[in-house]
DNA sequence: GCAAAAGTGTTTCATGTACACCCATGT
DNA sequence: ACATGGGTGTACATGAAACACTTTTGC
């Protein structure tokens, strides 16, 4: 056996919206031919093959640019998926048309963001023959998609009880009772709004605003913010917190 | 810009050890001429170029097999290290010699594993060109390894605060004292042994052999092991524990 | 004034943490 | 008998969980 020689390296970025009510991701149309002629229209993550003397940090953002036409947005890395045989017949003839490139094999680097979703992004996303879909709701996609959606999922709902990362996909004035919806819907439990703000506020890390809701027909909720400088710094001071933790 | 085409992909394992006092890590020597034709002695993680019809998984077990000669081992994918030059100029020209290759660019997967040490391991790396370092006395590495290695640092530190993998690392059968060490070597921390016994007793995964030390001058310790199976089952059973948390 | 969501406190229980002495063995 | 590390229990503080009613607004 010698060392591989052709084969091409992607990224494939899993991206996390939520509407207020639920957990969306973004997938992009892909029309392709199958064997026998047959016209197949599925869906896939947004992903890129890396360019030449690029990161594949830069080859994500660049992938991300593309569907929201923005640059400040949470991005990590998740995982590597590398059966050999992941790309494969219709499908690595098509990514080869695609692409235009002549490749067997192509490994792809899974990296997962989150947003703070809203309409000029489901705009944008529908520009480019993207949609923002239920994660709930998603059945089949292309090649491996599913898989590495799943692993991403598994990974927000880790993070999410260990690290202050929901703000991401608010914006960035929020009330309470967002902040638990988004809790809820994610993580799929229900918790008690009393715990729940006793817990939040006394983190340190939510400010009040001042701002109220406008022209709501109930008690309007006070506006808040996460103040990131300080969560940061009191990493780096390797303060460590146990930011929230119902983790059974 | 077009797609990347004559790179390769390798797998670079950060196999750690605990002697029973510290954390060790496995290196290869490695030889090579610079530049100026001047020899020079480094040492890099053990590593490999992946192979045609090959999994990264796969690939990182063979490397592990080539040093220890046991696959029965720890393996966690870790990052891909990516950056354009990290592999460029003598370094580039040694790997290419070395692997009989003709590549412009090496993108990495880091693969980090924890073993049980013995005297067998020590002497089967000895025989290879590696050696187990104290992992504080490791300064300079090969290529960006020093970045990598401080990275799977991280992960141990973090994984063992939050999953049972302290075992990984401990014979089979081990002494409560031992376990105490290996955290306490690891995480850089006192813990007192009281609440330590406690903690993990408690937990209901660790359980008497009945076997006592022999030949020790002090009162001879008890040995237990980690049932293993029953953490797993619980874990499946979506029981998850909150193992040990000394996070701060 | 009523519907609808916001906001607020107390008690109970489990878990973490601090702390000091006796025990079993080899020499 | 003494040196060495093994092994044990209790009291206090902290944080999580359970639980129900009042407040403010638009209509």
């Amino acid at each position: 056996m010698s060392p591989q020689t052709n084969h091409s390296l992607s990224v494939d970025c899993v991206i996390f919206g939520f509407d207020g009510h639920s957990l969306k991701v973004l997938l992009v149309e892909r029309e392709f031919v199958d064997g026998r002629g047959e016209k197949i229209v599925d869906y896939k993550l947004p992903g890129n093959l890396i360019f030449e003397n690029e990161d594949l940090r830069t080859s994500a953002y660049r992938t991300l640019a593309e569907y929201t036409s923005t640059r400040d947005i949470y991005l990590r890395q998740l995982h590597v998926f590398s059966r050999p045989d992941r790309v494969s017949g219709d499908e690595l003839r098509w990514l080869n048309e695609y692409y235009r490139v002549n490749t067997t094999r192509v490994v792809t680097v899974a990296y997962y963001s989150l947003v703070k979703l809203d309409s000029r992004l489901i705009a944008c996303a529908a520009d480019k023959g993207a949609r923002w879909f239920d994660v709930e709701s998603v059945n089949r996609l292309a090649m491996d998609h599913k898989t590495i959606l799943a692993q991403a999922l598994e990974m927000l709902n880790r993070q999410l009880m260990t690290e202050p990362i929901a703000f991401e996909l608010l914006s960035s004035r929020f009330t309470l009772r967002q902040l638990q919806m988004l809790y809820e819907a994610i993580l799929g439990i229900e918790i008690d709004n009393r715990n729940f703000r006793k817990k939040v506020l006394s983190s340190g890390y939510i400010r009040e605003t001042g701002e109220k809701e406008k022209n709501v027909s109930h008690k309007p909720a006070a506006y808040y913010t996460f103040d990131k400088q300080k969560y940061q710094k009191d990493v780096r001071q390797k303060f460590r917190l146990n930011f929230i933790n119902w983790q059974l």
